[in-house]
DNA sequence: GCCAACGTTGGC
DNA sequence: GCCAACGTTGGC
């Protein structure tokens, strides 16, 4: 199977690409939407992820990393005290689950929402269609040559 | 803070 | 199964 590539959105004050740098890799909790969910349970080791800052002055693409252990069971859905409990969630049949992804680079300088909007070349992209929410998309192979050509990385980083 | 664009919930 | 009410996301 070919590599894939995926974007994946947080809030920096939640977590953010320095936290990752830090961290060199982390466990992606706290989906709670089931095509978010869906897309994650897909995602292969290897594959590469474009790293966003939503929610954030301004929004943007701040970083690459790589998708490093396949979907499992998300536990803080059977953590009362954790914010994304789901008192609904069978533990014989987990709702939730999430992948481990691990820190590649990190942009000297963000590449904002409104600098992707004036792309030409991204022109129906998931991320910049209206109403687009998901906090996990699919990136093209396309899309992602396009942006790695735009930030002067291979796009073979990954 | 506003609000559009969703997704989810639950009564019927 | 329908759909109104409600909650969340996330740009602006």
């Amino acid at each position: 199977m070919a590599k894939r590539y995926w974007l994946m959105k947080t809030e920096p004050g939640d977590y953010s690409i320095s936290d990752l740098e830090r961290d060199k890799s982390i466990y992606w909790d706290g989906v709670r939407n089931y095509q978010a969910r869906n897309l994650m349970r897909s995602m292969k080791v290897g594959d590469g992820v474009l790293f966003y800052h939503s929610v954030a002055k301004p929004p943007g693409i701040v970083g690459v990393a790589r998708v490093c252990k396949e979907a499992y069971t998300d536990h803080t859905q059977f953590d009362p005290e954790d914010k994304h409990f789901d008192p609904k969630s069978d533990p014989d049949n987990p709702r939730w689950s999430m992948v481990d992804i691990e820190f590649v680079a990190a942009l000297e300088e963000i590449l904002s929402l409104p600098d992707l909007r004036e792309m030409a070349e991204l022109e129906g992209m998931a991320l910049l269609r209206r109403g687009q929410r998901l906090s996990v998309q699919p990136v093209t192979t396309a899309e992602w040559k396009i942006i790695c050509k735009k930030l002067g990385i291979k796009a073979a980083i990954v």
